[in-house]
DNA sequence: AAGAGTATGATAATCATTATCAATACGATT
DNA sequence: AATCGTATTGATAATGATTATCATACTCTT
């Protein structure tokens, strides 16, 4: 079984269920989303797509990861700025950031307290939970010590 | 003492210390801001900057709301899409966001618990805050209601 | 293999934001 | 109040990211 078979199932699955087609563009698509490990923009995810098939074009990128996105195969991370950026969702659970300001690392956490707080959260404003999205920004370790008393 | 006399002597302060002026345009962008109580776009600061001084210009608005961010009078809000957005800071405590889906009605909410859990979260990974983001997303009561069975 | 309908890639268009630049306003000093 | 050096302004062009358009090409079912 190659790698992305699963994947490739649930995005198949998904599109016949919308009368939408599994094509070849989008397979190329979603190996060069499944190969990168990072928070990626459209623009890196269209060069890794290109080096799999050149003659794929930048607006079927833009529209593919929006599917895989539906789909529940990528999920959007929330930049400061900047273009928008697309993580893995399919089996890589939910996770809190903490991203250093000076070199842009970033920590992925989960943290049983916050979680627990937040559905609390829900319960007391009545809501119905949907997803959530928390950022924690600071120096780390390295860019603090460069930083001393700023 | 006028509305907002607090604020303009903050940002009076905080543009000497730099060098820089304190301009009609500039307490013009102050003014607008601070009479909208929402999360504006730079749009919209601009078009209720517009209506206090009609020959005010859009650049000045995105460079002002900007400095006044630095100043620590305005917040970036983390919006899903579109334009940035822009939230009071000053006598404005810092709280996270629970945002229905539905509506877009928006509940801010502060709490001790989830605070709490993020500082150790830093502690843990001996990153220093700087500040953070947390938004909350799902349906109220009434959208929830309406949406039974999703 | 043919037909109906979706998808594609190239390009233009849009939206939010930033850069450019000549003209103007600020405010410290005289 | 007039002057001067510098920061700021508004209009416009430029940029970057994303979306719309559209003729052609591809998929899937028959």
């Amino acid at each position: 079984m190659g790698i992305g078979a699963e994947e490739r199932l649930i995005l198949e699955d998904y599109l016949r269920e919308r009368g939408q087609k599994m094509t070849r563009p989008r397979e190329t698509v979603l190996e060069a989303f499944l190969k990168l490990e990072r928070h990626v923009t459209a623009e890196e995810l269209f060069a890794a797509a290109q080096r799999l098939d050149p003659s794929i074009g930048q607006a079927t990128v833009f529209r593919t990861i929006k599917l895989l996105a539906d789909a529940g195969l990528a999920r959007e991370a929330c930049p400061d700025e900047g273009a928008r950026r697309y993580e893995h969702s399919y089996k890589h659970e939910h996770h809190d950031h903490l991203v250093c300001l000076g070199c842009g690392a970033i920590v992925e956490f989960k943290d049983p307290a916050i979680e627990r707080a937040q559905d609390a959260i829900y319960v007391k404003y009545g809501y119905r939970p949907s997803n959530h999205r928390l950022e924690l920004e600071g120096y780390c370790p390295v860019c603090a010590k460069k930083k001393v008393g700023v």
